[in-house]
RNA sequence: GGUAACGUGGCCGAGUGGCUAGGCUCAGCUCUGCAAAAGCUGCUACAGCGGUUCGAAUCCGCUCGUUACCUCCA
């Protein structure tokens, strides 16, 4: 059995097994949003892998700094000079502050990702409260000959940079070709080479978000605030960094060049991780498209591809259901299963409440066979986790696990066939990977227990009596509550309807 | 054009050489006043062609098809 956590390292294209660095600490950043609009399906993806990340890594014992960072300064339009700034040009749309757009759609983005039972991260660094630091990561990479100032600008010179290194080694780009298909820029741009990336931009008059630096009022480029903000609050080398599939060139390769390049000299983290795209009949969701949903949308129904509202756990289960490096396809159809494969993982933990360990004995003998077969079972749970963060692996062994629950639940295997460790085990091990690993909550109102109780007292009892058509309209009424009535030979019970 | 992936049954989606993925849908059975729930059983698979192998969805080649990155995108 795999014990170790292994993760797919895109830097090397393997699976590595997970070391930490400095044991039992691990640093962990993810590339944040930028805000300037609604988060979408795309942006949930995203948050919810790592998020799961996050919760498996403290589940295992570790301590883990988890660095999300909120982009609000710098990321552009376009690669263009006169390219704008998103947030800018937000700002000047709606006639607000760019620091109200950058609130707003913060506040937005937290609401969102609270919703989808996605953890805050332990530190939420700004770009924009970290021109400093970036300033100070430009002033090395200048003093190391990879970078030069053009009117008030400082561009980082990827073919200085690619003599003594490569540039291209995460996303396997070659130099050579880039150069050979990079669009020209027409003699436009202060740039030496297309392939440059701007590390300070001068601020054009009109341009409203700027800071003083020692080559002009400007701004820092987009790649080099998560450079300098990881730096700062995760050291020069850290275990994880994380993003879309979509950031991994250009934005991480600047990012390992930057670090290189600076005094740092490393490729700042050990482990590159990357999540698939969200797709749409097949295309990517995106915001060029403008095939994307908003999450706000996803919630409340209201867009023209969606046939039904569908909640935050069905989203996040939606996720969690295929593995992170596939990309995953976008449907009604696909929603509304998960939504009922939701319900019914969320029954299991209902069930599992109520299950009672005899504490008599019974005088019946263990099934030694039944006890292995339960006990390989939840081994499955962690194997899926284990490789490569396999949620889908892991889910299908819980729903496996669930069948024998519900088996035990029913009274056809009887629970004093097990071990008392076994059915510890089983308990703790499920209930655990749900709600603390997979961060699955439940949704209906929390404890109906003692009400139920009383109503399905009167159910009982009209049921004695064939009193057939109230026993139908109790049903019908529970029903509309999206409570369903089980009628067992065990006893009468309850459940989420599915 | 360059680079990297992918093509699994009605739908979604795991699975890198031999051992049941799983969820949803559909059909049947058990239970049941009727249902529901749950359990059990069944139904449709590995794009095509060739090769390697005792054995391939899984490795190799070709063909067809789809996508992503190369410009902002999680």
């Amino acid at each position: 059995m795999q014990q170790k956590l292994n993760l797919y390292n895109t830097l090397t294209r393997k699976k590595e097994e997970f070391e930490p660095l400095h044991a039992p600490f691990v640093g962990m950043y993810l590339c944040g949003p930028t805000v300037y609009g609604e988060p979408h399906l795309g942006h949930a993806r995203s948050a919810v892998t790592f998020d799961v990340l996050y919760r498996y890594l403290k589940y295992q014992g570790y301590k883990v700094r988890f660095v999300r960072n909120i982009t609000d300064v710098g990321h552009l339009e376009n690669d263009a000079d006169e390219g704008e700034d998103k947030i800018a040009k937000r700002a000047k749309l709606e006639h607000l502050e760019p620091m109200e757009v950058v609130q707003h759609y913060t506040n937005v983005y937290h609401q969102d990702m609270d919703k989808l039972n996605v953890l805050r991260p332990d530190i939420e660094p700004r770009a924009s409260g970290h021109i400093i630091e970036q300033i100070e990561m430009i002033q090395e990479i200048l003093g190391n000959g990879m970078a030069y100032e053009v009117n008030g600008s400082v561009y980082f010179d990827v073919q200085a940079y690619h003599k003594n290194n490569k540039y291209g080694k995460l996303s396997g780009r070659v130099i050579e070709d880039l150069m050979a298909n990079t669009r020209d820029t027409e003699g436009q741009s202060d740039k030496r080479s297309p392939l440059d990336f701007a590390l300070w931009k001068k601020a054009s008059p009109s341009h409203i978000m700027r800071w003083p630096s020692p080559w002009s009022d400007g701004f820092p480029g987009w790649h080099l605030e998560c450079s300098a903000m990881s730096r700062k609050y995760l050291g020069t080398t850290f275990d994880i960094h994380g993003g879309g599939l979509d950031l991994m060139f250009p934005h991480h390769e600047c990012e390992i060049a930057q670090s290189q390049a600076s005094n740092n000299h490393t490729d700042a983290a050990k482990y590159w991780v990357h999540n698939n795209m969200i797709t749409v009949n097949g295309q990517k969701m995106g915001k060029s498209l403008g095939n994307f949903i908003n999450l706000s949308e996803l919630f409340s129904g209201n867009h023209a591809m969606l046939e039904e509202k569908y909640s935050p756990m069905t989203i996040r289960f939606f996720i969690l259901q295929a593995h992170y490096r596939s990309t995953l396809d976008f449907s009604n159809e696909a929603l509304q299963a998960a939504r009922k494969g939701y319900t019914k993982l969320m029954n299991g933990l209902n069930v599992l409440k109520k299950l009672q360990y005899p504490e008599d004995g019974a005088g019946i003998a263990p099934d030694a066979k039944l006890n292995e077969d339960l006990l390989k079972l939840t081994e499955d749970c962690f194997r899926g986790m284990n490789d490569d963060m396999n949620t889908a692996r892991t889910i299908a062994s819980l729903f496996n696990l669930l069948k024998k629950i519900n088996s035990l639940h029913l009274g056809q295997l009887n629970i004093a066939q097990l071990e008392r460790g076994t059915f510890d085990t089983i308990r703790s091990t499920y209930g655990e990977l749900v709600l603390n690993v997979l961060g699955l909550q439940e949704e209906q109102v929390g404890d109906m227990d003692d009400m139920l109780h009383l109503v399905l007292g009167f159910y009982k009892e009209a049921k004695e009596n064939k009193a057939y058509d109230k026993v139908d309209a109790i049903r019908a009424e529970l029903k509309k509550q999206g409570i369903v009535i089980k009628d067992m030979k065990t006893g009468i019970d309850w459940a989420y309807e599915e």
